[in-house]
DNA sequence: CCTTGGTGTGCACTGAGTGCCACGAATGGT
DNA sequence: ACCATTCGTGGCACTCAGTGCACACCAAGG
Protein backbone atom coordinates (compact mmCIF):
# COMPACT_ATOMS: atom_id res chain seq x y z
CA UNK A 1 0.00 0.00 0.00
CA UNK A 2 0.73 3.69 -0.19
CA UNK A 3 3.55 4.86 -1.81
CA UNK A 4 6.52 2.91 -3.68
CA UNK A 5 7.91 5.44 -3.96
CA UNK A 6 11.90 6.09 -1.93
CA UNK A 7 12.23 9.38 -0.31
CA UNK A 8 14.38 11.54 -2.11
CA UNK A 9 17.84 12.09 -0.93
CA UNK A 10 18.18 9.16 1.35
CA UNK A 11 18.61 5.55 -0.56
CA UNK A 12 17.10 4.12 2.52
CA UNK A 13 14.00 1.65 2.40
CA UNK A 14 11.21 3.26 4.17
CA UNK A 15 9.38 -0.03 4.82
CA UNK A 16 12.06 -1.08 7.15
CA UNK A 17 11.66 2.60 9.03
CA UNK A 18 7.47 1.69 8.97
CA UNK A 19 8.37 -1.97 10.56
CA UNK A 20 10.46 -0.17 13.42
CA UNK A 21 8.02 2.61 14.49
CA UNK A 22 4.75 0.16 14.02
CA UNK A 23 7.07 -2.83 16.46
CA UNK A 24 8.17 0.17 19.03
CA UNK A 25 4.25 1.69 19.02
CA UNK A 26 3.27 -2.26 19.80
CA UNK A 27 5.96 -2.96 22.30
CA UNK A 28 5.47 -0.17 24.23
CA UNK A 29 1.91 -0.02 24.58
CA UNK A 30 1.09 -4.22 25.27
CA UNK A 31 4.90 -5.09 25.64
CA UNK A 32 7.45 -7.14 23.75
CA UNK A 33 5.98 -10.68 24.55
CA UNK A 34 2.53 -9.88 24.19
CA UNK A 35 3.34 -8.60 20.60
CA UNK A 36 3.43 -11.04 17.86
CA UNK A 37 5.36 -10.34 14.56
CA UNK A 38 1.46 -10.78 12.95
CA UNK A 39 0.45 -7.54 14.62
CA UNK A 40 3.64 -5.54 13.86
CA UNK A 41 2.84 -6.86 9.87
CA UNK A 42 -0.65 -5.76 10.08
CA UNK A 43 0.23 -2.00 11.91
CA UNK A 44 2.54 -1.59 9.15
CA UNK A 45 0.37 -2.70 6.41
CA UNK A 46 2.67 -5.51 4.81
CA UNK A 47 3.44 -8.68 4.52
CA UNK A 48 4.50 -10.94 7.32
CA UNK A 49 7.14 -12.50 5.51
CA UNK A 50 8.48 -9.25 4.76
CA UNK A 51 9.46 -8.67 7.96
CA UNK A 52 11.79 -11.26 8.25
CA UNK A 53 13.06 -9.77 4.94
CA UNK A 54 14.23 -6.94 6.74
CA UNK A 55 15.07 -8.24 10.26
CA UNK A 56 16.16 -11.73 10.97
CA UNK A 57 14.80 -12.42 14.16
CA UNK A 58 12.19 -10.10 15.72
CA UNK A 59 14.86 -9.23 18.08
CA UNK A 60 16.35 -7.39 15.70
CA UNK A 61 13.71 -4.77 15.26
CA UNK A 62 14.84 -3.26 18.49
CA UNK A 63 18.46 -2.85 17.66
CA UNK A 64 17.48 -1.84 14.11
CA UNK A 65 21.44 0.45 13.93
CA UNK A 66 23.91 -1.46 15.88
CA UNK A 67 24.36 -3.63 12.19
CA UNK A 68 25.75 -0.35 11.03
CA UNK A 69 27.02 1.17 13.91
CA UNK A 70 29.55 -2.24 14.53
CA UNK A 71 30.51 -1.36 10.66
CA UNK A 72 31.52 2.02 11.61
CA UNK A 73 33.78 0.78 14.95
CA UNK A 74 35.77 -1.99 12.33
CA UNK A 75 36.23 0.41 9.95
CA UNK A 76 37.51 3.15 12.28
CA UNK A 77 39.98 0.91 13.98
CA UNK A 78 40.79 -0.59 10.57
CA UNK A 79 41.39 3.29 9.59
CA UNK A 80 44.15 3.94 12.22
CA UNK A 81 47.68 3.84 12.01
CA UNK A 82 50.44 2.19 14.20
CA UNK A 83 51.34 5.13 16.15
CA UNK A 84 48.51 5.92 17.63
CA UNK A 85 47.91 4.63 21.45
CA UNK A 86 46.35 1.57 21.19
CA UNK A 87 44.20 1.61 24.09
CA UNK A 88 43.33 5.76 22.93
CA UNK A 89 42.20 4.16 20.18
CA UNK A 90 39.77 1.76 21.29
CA UNK A 91 38.41 4.21 23.59
CA UNK A 92 37.81 6.63 21.10
CA UNK A 93 35.88 3.62 19.03
CA UNK A 94 33.72 2.84 21.94
CA UNK A 95 32.47 6.35 21.72
CA UNK A 96 31.30 5.80 18.35
CA UNK A 97 28.57 3.56 20.18
CA UNK A 98 27.86 6.19 22.72
CA UNK A 99 27.51 8.85 19.60
CA UNK A 100 24.66 6.76 18.01
CA UNK A 101 22.82 6.78 21.27
CA UNK A 102 23.46 9.96 21.42
CA UNK A 103 21.79 10.55 18.22
CA UNK A 104 18.39 9.41 19.27
CA UNK A 105 18.12 10.09 23.06
CA UNK A 106 14.17 9.26 23.38
CA UNK A 107 14.20 6.29 21.01
CA UNK A 108 17.01 4.98 22.74
CA UNK A 109 15.53 5.57 26.42
CA UNK A 110 12.59 3.65 25.63
CA UNK A 111 14.71 0.79 24.34
CA UNK A 112 16.69 1.03 27.13
CA UNK A 113 13.15 0.37 29.36
CA UNK A 114 12.25 -2.06 27.01
CA UNK A 115 15.35 -4.33 27.33
CA UNK A 116 15.94 -4.12 30.79
CA UNK A 117 12.48 -5.44 31.67
CA UNK A 118 12.19 -8.31 28.95
CA UNK A 119 14.82 -11.24 29.48
CA UNK A 120 14.97 -12.15 26.22
CA UNK A 121 16.11 -8.77 24.55
CA UNK A 122 18.57 -8.25 27.31
CA UNK A 123 20.10 -12.21 26.25
CA UNK A 124 20.18 -10.28 22.79
CA UNK A 125 21.53 -7.18 23.76
CA UNK A 126 24.67 -9.50 25.27
CA UNK A 127 24.98 -11.09 22.30
CA UNK A 128 25.25 -6.88 20.48
CA UNK A 129 27.81 -6.07 22.87
CA UNK A 130 30.15 -9.11 22.40
CA UNK A 131 29.91 -8.23 18.85
CA UNK A 132 31.64 -4.49 19.63
CA UNK A 133 33.66 -6.13 22.42
CA UNK A 134 35.37 -9.05 19.96
CA UNK A 135 36.03 -6.02 17.18
CA UNK A 136 37.68 -4.12 20.19
CA UNK A 137 39.67 -6.76 21.21
CA UNK A 138 40.70 -8.47 17.75
CA UNK A 139 42.11 -4.97 17.10
CA UNK A 140 44.12 -4.68 20.61
CA UNK A 141 45.69 -8.33 20.01
CA UNK A 142 47.05 -7.17 16.35
CA UNK A 143 48.49 -3.99 18.37
CA UNK A 144 49.54 -6.24 21.13
CA UNK A 145 51.08 -9.06 19.04
CA UNK A 146 54.38 -8.66 19.73
CA UNK A 147 53.65 -8.78 23.79
CA UNK A 148 53.94 -11.98 25.63
CA UNK A 149 50.46 -11.81 27.11
CA UNK A 150 49.08 -9.62 24.19
CA UNK A 151 45.94 -11.70 23.78
CA UNK A 152 45.33 -11.74 27.60
CA UNK A 153 45.65 -8.00 27.86
CA UNK A 154 43.65 -7.38 24.82
CA UNK A 155 40.95 -9.13 26.22
CA UNK A 156 40.99 -7.82 29.41
CA UNK A 157 41.14 -4.27 28.44
CA UNK A 158 38.43 -4.54 25.95
CA UNK A 159 35.97 -5.86 28.30
CA UNK A 160 36.82 -2.99 30.87
CA UNK A 161 36.63 -0.58 28.20
CA UNK A 162 33.02 -1.83 27.28
CA UNK A 163 32.11 -2.62 31.05
CA UNK A 164 33.08 1.43 31.68
CA UNK A 165 31.49 2.66 28.43
CA UNK A 166 28.21 0.91 29.42
CA UNK A 167 28.09 1.98 32.91
CA UNK A 168 28.54 5.63 31.73
CA UNK A 169 25.86 4.79 28.68
CA UNK A 170 23.05 3.57 31.12
CA UNK A 171 23.44 5.92 34.04
CA UNK A 172 22.66 8.61 31.42
CA UNK A 173 19.84 6.20 29.64
CA UNK A 174 18.45 5.98 33.69
CA UNK A 175 18.05 9.59 33.69
CA UNK A 176 16.37 10.14 30.34
CA UNK A 177 18.99 11.19 28.39
CA UNK A 178 19.31 14.64 30.24
CA UNK A 179 23.20 16.19 30.36
CA UNK A 180 25.74 15.47 27.89
CA UNK A 181 26.63 12.06 27.86
CA UNK A 182 29.82 12.12 26.66
CA UNK A 183 31.46 13.43 29.73
CA UNK A 184 30.21 10.81 31.67
CA UNK A 185 31.76 8.19 29.01
CA UNK A 186 34.87 9.92 29.10
CA UNK A 187 35.47 9.80 32.96
CA UNK A 188 35.00 6.21 32.77
CA UNK A 189 37.23 5.84 29.79
CA UNK A 190 39.63 7.38 31.98
CA UNK A 191 39.39 5.27 34.57
CA UNK A 192 39.93 2.70 32.81
CA UNK A 193 43.22 4.11 31.37
CA UNK A 194 44.31 4.96 34.46
CA UNK A 195 44.41 1.19 35.56
CA UNK A 196 45.87 0.17 32.36
CA UNK A 197 47.58 3.61 30.99
CA UNK A 198 49.20 3.44 27.74
CA UNK A 199 51.77 0.30 27.84
CA UNK A 200 55.25 0.64 26.48
CA UNK A 201 54.90 -0.63 23.12
CA UNK A 202 58.58 -1.66 22.05
CA UNK A 203 58.70 0.27 19.16
CA UNK A 204 57.57 3.74 19.86
CA UNK A 205 56.87 4.57 23.51
CA UNK A 206 55.94 8.28 23.02
CA UNK A 207 53.76 8.57 25.66
CA UNK A 208 54.90 7.70 29.79
CA UNK A 209 53.83 4.73 30.93
CA UNK A 210 51.95 4.44 34.09
CA UNK A 211 52.71 0.06 34.91
CA UNK A 212 55.64 -1.34 33.69
CA UNK A 213 55.48 -4.98 33.09
CA UNK A 214 58.79 -6.89 33.81
CA UNK A 215 59.40 -10.22 32.91
CA UNK A 216 62.30 -12.86 34.55
CA UNK A 217 63.07 -16.35 33.85
CA UNK A 218 63.49 -17.85 37.23
CA UNK A 219 66.70 -18.80 38.04
CA UNK A 220 67.93 -15.43 36.40
CA UNK A 221 70.11 -13.56 39.02
CA UNK A 222 67.85 -10.86 41.09
CA UNK A 223 70.83 -7.89 40.62
CA UNK A 224 69.62 -8.43 36.73
CA UNK A 225 66.33 -8.07 37.08
CA UNK A 226 66.30 -5.11 39.82
CA UNK A 227 68.96 -3.40 37.21
CA UNK A 228 66.14 -3.65 34.76
CA UNK A 229 63.28 -2.51 36.91
CA UNK A 230 65.55 0.18 37.83
CA UNK A 231 66.17 1.43 34.87
CA UNK A 232 62.78 2.06 34.26
CA UNK A 233 60.70 2.33 36.83
CA UNK A 234 63.47 4.81 39.49
CA UNK A 235 62.87 7.41 36.98
CA UNK A 236 60.04 8.25 37.95
CA UNK B 1 10.84 -47.04 32.08
CA UNK B 2 14.35 -48.21 34.09
CA UNK B 3 14.77 -47.66 37.66
CA UNK B 4 12.61 -45.41 39.93
CA UNK B 5 14.85 -45.43 42.34
CA UNK B 6 17.20 -42.64 43.18
CA UNK B 7 20.78 -43.57 43.50
CA UNK B 8 22.28 -43.79 46.68
CA UNK B 9 24.13 -40.50 48.29
CA UNK B 10 23.03 -38.14 45.61
CA UNK B 11 19.49 -37.23 45.51
CA UNK B 12 19.80 -36.23 41.79
CA UNK B 13 17.11 -37.44 39.31
CA UNK B 14 18.35 -40.19 37.02
CA UNK B 15 16.38 -38.75 34.44
CA UNK B 16 17.80 -35.56 34.19
CA UNK B 17 21.29 -37.30 33.37
CA UNK B 18 19.80 -39.60 31.05
CA UNK B 19 19.05 -36.49 29.25
CA UNK B 20 22.06 -34.98 28.81
CA UNK B 21 23.85 -37.63 28.07
CA UNK B 22 21.32 -38.38 24.96
CA UNK B 23 21.29 -34.93 23.74
CA UNK B 24 25.42 -34.70 23.90
CA UNK B 25 25.59 -38.02 21.81
CA UNK B 26 22.87 -36.40 19.00
CA UNK B 27 24.68 -33.25 19.64
CA UNK B 28 28.17 -34.02 18.24
CA UNK B 29 27.07 -36.63 15.99
CA UNK B 30 24.76 -34.65 13.75
CA UNK B 31 24.88 -31.27 14.84
CA UNK B 32 23.03 -28.92 17.78
CA UNK B 33 20.64 -27.37 15.01
CA UNK B 34 20.14 -30.67 13.27
CA UNK B 35 18.87 -32.08 16.65
CA UNK B 36 15.47 -31.76 17.57
CA UNK B 37 13.54 -31.76 20.78
CA UNK B 38 11.85 -35.31 19.78
CA UNK B 39 15.13 -36.61 18.48
CA UNK B 40 16.69 -36.59 22.43
CA UNK B 41 13.67 -37.82 24.18
CA UNK B 42 13.20 -40.96 21.85
CA UNK B 43 16.52 -41.29 22.28
CA UNK B 44 16.31 -40.99 26.24
CA UNK B 45 13.37 -42.79 26.03
CA UNK B 46 10.96 -40.45 27.62
CA UNK B 47 8.10 -38.07 26.63
CA UNK B 48 8.54 -34.79 25.31
CA UNK B 49 6.93 -33.02 28.18
CA UNK B 50 9.51 -33.99 30.32
CA UNK B 51 12.35 -32.48 28.52
CA UNK B 52 10.72 -29.02 29.38
CA UNK B 53 9.91 -29.81 32.80
CA UNK B 54 13.61 -30.14 33.54
CA UNK B 55 15.06 -27.94 31.20
CA UNK B 56 13.55 -24.79 30.36
CA UNK B 57 14.53 -24.61 27.33
CA UNK B 58 16.55 -26.57 24.34
CA UNK B 59 19.76 -24.66 24.98
CA UNK B 60 19.47 -25.17 28.63
CA UNK B 61 20.96 -29.13 28.03
CA UNK B 62 23.94 -27.66 26.98
CA UNK B 63 25.17 -25.87 30.40
CA UNK B 64 22.97 -28.11 33.07
CA UNK B 65 25.66 -27.24 35.91
CA UNK B 66 25.70 -23.50 35.80
CA UNK B 67 22.68 -22.43 37.96
CA UNK B 68 24.49 -24.75 40.63
CA UNK B 69 27.39 -23.03 40.42
CA UNK B 70 25.82 -19.25 40.23
CA UNK B 71 24.04 -20.57 43.73
CA UNK B 72 27.94 -21.92 44.80
CA UNK B 73 29.55 -18.68 43.45
CA UNK B 74 26.55 -16.29 45.41
CA UNK B 75 27.04 -18.13 48.41
CA UNK B 76 30.81 -18.03 48.56
CA UNK B 77 30.60 -14.28 48.32
CA UNK B 78 27.92 -13.85 50.44
CA UNK B 79 29.81 -15.83 53.02
CA UNK B 80 32.93 -14.02 53.07
CA UNK B 81 33.80 -10.74 55.78
CA UNK B 82 34.58 -7.41 55.46
CA UNK B 83 38.02 -8.09 56.21
CA UNK B 84 38.57 -9.62 52.59
CA UNK B 85 40.27 -7.98 49.83
CA UNK B 86 37.46 -7.39 47.22
CA UNK B 87 39.00 -7.97 44.46
CA UNK B 88 40.83 -11.14 45.50
CA UNK B 89 37.44 -12.63 46.90
CA UNK B 90 36.12 -12.25 43.03
CA UNK B 91 39.09 -13.96 41.18
CA UNK B 92 38.66 -16.79 44.01
CA UNK B 93 34.89 -16.39 43.36
CA UNK B 94 36.22 -16.73 39.46
CA UNK B 95 37.79 -19.87 40.26
CA UNK B 96 34.60 -21.44 41.40
CA UNK B 97 33.92 -21.83 37.39
CA UNK B 98 37.20 -23.02 36.83
CA UNK B 99 37.09 -25.76 39.20
CA UNK B 100 33.36 -26.57 37.95
CA UNK B 101 35.15 -26.70 34.14
CA UNK B 102 37.73 -28.81 35.33
CA UNK B 103 35.77 -31.58 36.78
CA UNK B 104 34.89 -32.71 33.38
CA UNK B 105 37.15 -31.78 31.57
CA UNK B 106 35.79 -33.91 28.37
CA UNK B 107 32.21 -32.95 29.08
CA UNK B 108 34.14 -29.51 29.09
CA UNK B 109 36.06 -29.79 26.02
CA UNK B 110 33.07 -31.02 24.03
CA UNK B 111 30.55 -28.25 25.21
CA UNK B 112 33.32 -25.86 24.37
CA UNK B 113 33.82 -27.00 20.63
CA UNK B 114 29.88 -27.33 20.12
CA UNK B 115 29.31 -23.95 21.15
CA UNK B 116 31.92 -22.14 19.59
CA UNK B 117 30.63 -23.58 16.02
CA UNK B 118 26.87 -23.12 16.92
CA UNK B 119 25.82 -18.92 17.22
CA UNK B 120 22.45 -19.79 19.58
CA UNK B 121 24.69 -21.73 21.68
CA UNK B 122 27.43 -18.85 21.89
CA UNK B 123 24.59 -16.51 22.42
CA UNK B 124 23.39 -18.61 25.26
CA UNK B 125 26.40 -18.78 27.15
CA UNK B 126 26.55 -14.89 27.00
CA UNK B 127 23.66 -14.79 29.14
CA UNK B 128 24.90 -17.37 31.13
CA UNK B 129 28.48 -15.70 31.52
CA UNK B 130 26.83 -12.47 32.22
CA UNK B 131 25.19 -14.10 35.04
CA UNK B 132 28.52 -14.52 37.03
CA UNK B 133 29.82 -11.06 36.05
CA UNK B 134 26.80 -9.53 37.58
CA UNK B 135 27.33 -11.40 41.01
CA UNK B 136 30.72 -10.62 40.62
CA UNK B 137 30.01 -7.03 40.21
CA UNK B 138 27.15 -6.68 42.76
CA UNK B 139 29.52 -7.91 45.34
CA UNK B 140 32.02 -5.05 44.66
CA UNK B 141 29.26 -2.45 44.27
CA UNK B 142 28.45 -3.49 47.94
CA UNK B 143 31.82 -3.74 49.15
CA UNK B 144 33.24 -0.17 47.15
CA UNK B 145 29.87 1.38 48.35
CA UNK B 146 32.21 4.21 50.29
CA UNK B 147 33.81 4.93 47.15
CA UNK B 148 32.97 7.97 44.82
CA UNK B 149 33.37 5.72 41.53
CA UNK B 150 32.05 2.66 43.07
CA UNK B 151 29.69 1.25 40.95
CA UNK B 152 31.87 2.15 38.00
CA UNK B 153 35.09 0.21 39.78
CA UNK B 154 32.85 -2.46 40.38
CA UNK B 155 31.61 -2.93 36.79
CA UNK B 156 34.79 -2.21 35.15
CA UNK B 157 36.90 -4.94 37.69
CA UNK B 158 33.97 -7.61 37.38
CA UNK B 159 34.36 -7.40 33.62
CA UNK B 160 37.97 -7.73 33.38
CA UNK B 161 37.74 -10.55 35.79
CA UNK B 162 35.71 -12.34 34.06
CA UNK B 163 37.77 -11.97 31.08
CA UNK B 164 40.86 -12.86 32.02
CA UNK B 165 39.24 -15.85 33.50
CA UNK B 166 37.57 -17.08 30.28
CA UNK B 167 40.90 -15.95 28.49
CA UNK B 168 43.13 -18.81 30.38
CA UNK B 169 39.77 -21.27 29.83
CA UNK B 170 39.38 -20.97 26.44
CA UNK B 171 43.12 -21.33 26.43
CA UNK B 172 42.59 -24.36 28.78
CA UNK B 173 39.71 -25.44 26.50
CA UNK B 174 41.09 -25.40 23.24
CA UNK B 175 44.39 -27.73 24.14
CA UNK B 176 42.07 -30.47 25.07
CA UNK B 177 41.78 -30.25 28.72
CA UNK B 178 45.55 -30.75 28.88
CA UNK B 179 47.74 -29.77 31.81
CA UNK B 180 46.49 -27.80 34.67
CA UNK B 181 43.81 -25.30 34.30
CA UNK B 182 44.34 -23.41 37.45
CA UNK B 183 48.20 -22.08 36.73
CA UNK B 184 46.66 -20.38 33.85
CA UNK B 185 43.72 -18.97 35.26
CA UNK B 186 45.78 -17.71 38.43
CA UNK B 187 48.22 -16.38 36.02
CA UNK B 188 45.77 -14.16 34.17
CA UNK B 189 43.97 -12.97 37.35
CA UNK B 190 47.09 -11.60 38.37
CA UNK B 191 47.47 -9.47 35.63
CA UNK B 192 43.80 -7.62 36.43
CA UNK B 193 45.55 -7.49 40.20
CA UNK B 194 47.97 -5.91 39.16
CA UNK B 195 46.58 -3.67 37.14
CA UNK B 196 43.60 -2.38 40.16
CA UNK B 197 45.64 -1.41 42.16
CA UNK B 198 45.74 -4.90 44.81
CA UNK B 199 49.18 -6.51 46.01
CA UNK B 200 50.85 -7.50 43.32
CA UNK B 201 50.79 -10.99 43.50
CA UNK B 202 50.01 -12.30 46.58
CA UNK B 203 50.06 -16.34 47.01
CA UNK B 204 53.40 -17.65 45.65
CA UNK B 205 52.02 -20.63 43.21
CA UNK B 206 52.84 -24.06 43.71
CA UNK B 207 53.76 -25.14 40.88
CA UNK B 208 57.12 -24.16 39.35
CA UNK B 209 56.63 -21.81 36.88
CA UNK B 210 59.13 -21.16 33.61
CA UNK B 211 58.63 -17.04 34.27
CA UNK B 212 57.45 -15.01 36.48
CA UNK B 213 55.59 -12.11 35.47
CA UNK B 214 55.44 -9.03 37.80
CA UNK B 215 53.91 -5.68 37.25
CA UNK B 216 53.84 -2.81 39.28
CA UNK B 217 52.39 0.30 39.30
CA UNK B 218 54.56 3.06 38.17
CA UNK B 219 55.35 5.77 41.09
CA UNK B 220 55.06 2.61 43.75
CA UNK B 221 58.04 2.58 46.04
CA UNK B 222 61.19 0.27 44.40
CA UNK B 223 61.75 -1.67 47.70
CA UNK B 224 58.31 -2.73 47.73
CA UNK B 225 58.25 -4.42 43.86
CA UNK B 226 62.24 -6.04 44.86
CA UNK B 227 60.57 -7.59 47.90
CA UNK B 228 57.59 -8.97 45.65
CA UNK B 229 59.96 -10.65 43.22
CA UNK B 230 62.70 -11.93 46.14
CA UNK B 231 59.98 -13.37 47.43
CA UNK B 232 59.17 -15.83 44.12
CA UNK B 233 61.96 -15.36 42.49
CA UNK B 234 64.93 -15.77 44.92
CA UNK B 235 63.35 -19.22 46.35
CA UNK B 236 64.17 -21.27 43.08
C1' DC C 1 -11.57 -47.47 50.29
C1' DC C 2 -10.80 -42.99 48.88
C1' DT C 3 -7.96 -39.07 49.19
C1' DT C 4 -3.71 -36.20 48.38
C1' DG C 5 0.60 -35.11 46.11
C1' DG C 6 4.28 -35.67 43.14
C1' DT C 7 6.02 -37.16 38.76
C1' DG C 8 5.79 -38.53 34.02
C1' DT C 9 3.01 -38.40 29.66
C1' DG C 10 -0.14 -37.21 25.73
C1' DC C 11 -2.46 -33.67 23.19
C1' DA C 12 -3.51 -29.50 21.31
C1' DC C 13 -2.18 -24.93 20.68
C1' DT C 14 0.62 -20.51 19.94
C1' DG C 15 4.21 -18.25 17.68
C1' DA C 16 8.87 -17.69 15.52
C1' DG C 17 11.28 -18.65 11.56
C1' DT C 18 11.91 -20.88 6.68
C1' DG C 19 11.30 -22.61 1.92
C1' DC C 20 8.87 -22.30 -2.08
C1' DC C 21 6.30 -20.19 -5.47
C1' DA C 22 3.43 -16.65 -7.61
C1' DC C 23 2.51 -11.99 -8.74
C1' DG C 24 3.63 -7.26 -10.20
C1' DA C 25 6.65 -3.58 -11.18
C1' DA C 26 10.77 -1.92 -12.97
C1' DT C 27 14.72 -2.63 -16.25
C1' DG C 28 16.98 -3.82 -20.42
C1' DG C 29 17.96 -5.59 -24.78
C1' DT C 30 16.29 -6.38 -29.55
C1' DA D 1 6.40 -2.29 -28.88
C1' DC D 2 7.87 -6.87 -27.40
C1' DC D 3 9.72 -10.33 -24.38
C1' DA D 4 13.13 -11.66 -20.65
C1' DT D 5 15.24 -10.88 -16.41
C1' DT D 6 15.51 -9.28 -12.03
C1' DC D 7 13.91 -7.57 -7.71
C1' DG D 8 10.77 -6.52 -4.10
C1' DT D 9 6.79 -8.34 -2.09
C1' DG D 10 3.13 -11.32 -0.47
C1' DG D 11 0.87 -15.74 0.40
C1' DC D 12 0.93 -20.50 1.96
C1' DA D 13 2.43 -24.43 4.20
C1' DC D 14 5.65 -26.40 7.06
C1' DT D 15 9.04 -27.39 11.06
C1' DC D 16 10.05 -26.87 15.63
C1' DA D 17 10.47 -24.73 20.35
C1' DG D 18 7.79 -23.94 24.17
C1' DT D 19 3.23 -23.89 27.05
C1' DG D 20 -1.22 -25.08 29.26
C1' DC D 21 -4.17 -28.54 30.49
C1' DA D 22 -5.74 -32.77 31.65
C1' DC D 23 -4.98 -37.51 32.64
C1' DA D 24 -2.46 -41.67 34.31
C1' DC D 25 0.39 -43.74 37.54
C1' DC D 26 2.28 -44.55 42.10
C1' DA D 27 3.48 -43.53 46.64
C1' DA D 28 1.92 -42.47 51.52
C1' DG D 29 -1.74 -41.99 54.76
C1' DG D 30 -6.39 -41.02 56.56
Amino acid sequence: MSSAKDEAGTGKPPMRDALVTAAFRLFLERGYEQTTVDDIVALAGVGRRSFFRYFPSKEDVVFPDHERCLADMTDFLAGGSDDDEPVGRVCDAARLVLRMYAENPTFSVQRYRLTKRVPGLRAYELSVVWRYERALAEYLRRRFAARREGTLQADVIAAAVVAAHNNALRSWLRSDGQGEASTAVDHALAYVRSAFGGAPVPPAAEQPADVVVVVARRGAPLWRVVQEIEATLGRD
